[in-house]
DNA sequence: AGCAAGACATACTACTCAGTATGTTGTCAA
DNA sequence: TTGACAACATACTGAGTAGTATGTCTTGCT
């Protein structure tokens, strides 16, 4: 119920949005119908159909939305002119965080990413893929820019970056897949994982 | 076309596993229908149902075999005479290039694993998913000992177990999200990948 | 006031697909 | 030889759901 956007005023659309993030997340997004998501909105689907033009559309919109709230949080802290593995390490620290923030929409473009070109049948929405894949790259390029420039530099070992690049993606977005809020948990809990993925990851790199 | 399997005779029903499995991993478990697998297959829908009850039945069955297969390869690698470390280097080192000679199994169970409790109809499905999350604990308990072990004897550093469990466990899957067979691929860059990540995850531990 | 357009709700259609009921063929045992 | 059963194929049904067509209300604008 509660906003999971900041970075834009809380409109009807942002809402279909993160209702659309909680249901896929919870049923999957090929299971959870249109209906599901309105339901959970307390509207129906004439509202969702007003606003997206079809199901794979809002899907789409929805995985976009998860890329952004990454790239916009973890760009700025680089530092070009700091060390590859500082730069690394403060970058983990800022993107856990807020990935367990917006954890529905990553949970989302998690299960949708896999057969996303599939089956593209409109035109927008195999031009929203074109967005979606071209956010991922560049905020991949971020990751491997400073592996790279840490394997350069002495900083890391060298080794087969694109199998590095891959591993060190998939460990930062791990709690993606176990994390779930708990009630019991400490405040800093999710700093102290942030902390120790940061740790972890940095040393499977040197 | 060709068999995955080779603890078992190449039966009808474990055909139709391999052709599922395939099928599933190239258009996603939900989307992908019987009819498809069974056009794979070059045969209709009555042979699959001959042998398998429901969908969720096959879906499940698919998820066990693959969780089977890493744990029927790894578990006896261990030594329990062995330090932690090299045995989870070998465990690694085992794991991977089994996961990738199985690869649409661990992409279906990768897929499907995310709300397989949440809308278990039958009795049957219910025991088979009980089984497929009982096999789960099981071989993650093999890597749990190992690391728990390694905290304990100074090999590794201490850290949150449950954290580096799940971050090891991701690390040696991610080859079944980004790995796609190559032509034109070196003879042993399986290999090479699993050696990289063994590498990498004993550095993440130490 | 009155008009136009955005922002929905309602009711309906078309289609896919899981599951079933029944028919057909081969094989093996008695 | 025949009967019985396994291993399928064929034809059909029913439920759920994406998408559409149309109606209704409200809000700003003139």
């Amino acid at each position: 119920m509660q906003d999971l956007v900041h970075t834009l005023p809380s409109t009807s659309k942002t809402q279909i949005l993160d209702a659309a993030a909680r249901v896929f997340m919870q049923h999957g997004v090929d299971v959870a119908s249109i209906d599901d998501v309105a339901r959970d909105l307390g509207a129906t689907k004439g509202r969702i159909y007003h606003h997206f033009p079809s199901k794979g559309v809002l899907v789409a919109e929805v995985c976009l939305r998860a890329a952004d709230f990454t790239y916009r949080k973890v760009a700025p802290v680089i530092d070009p002119a700091a060390p590859a593995d500082e730069n690394l390490r403060v970058m983990i620290r800022t993107h856990v965080p807020e990935v367990l923030r917006t954890l529905p929409y990553h949970k989302v473009i998690r299960q949708a990413y896999t057969g996303l070109y599939q089956k593209s049948t409109t035109a927008t929405e195999r031009a929203l893929h074109q967005r979606i894949h071209d956010e991922r790259d560049r905020y991949e390029g971020l990751f491997r820019h400073q592996i790279r420039r840490g394997m350069d530099g002495g900083a890391f070992r060298n080794q087969n970056l694109t199998v590095a690049l891959h591993s060190i993606l998939l460990l930062v977005n791990a709690p993606v897949v176990w994390y779930t809020p708990r009630a019991d948990e400490p405040a800093d809990f999710v700093d102290q994982v942030a902390h120790q993925l940061a740790d972890m990851a940095l040393r499977a790199l040197t």
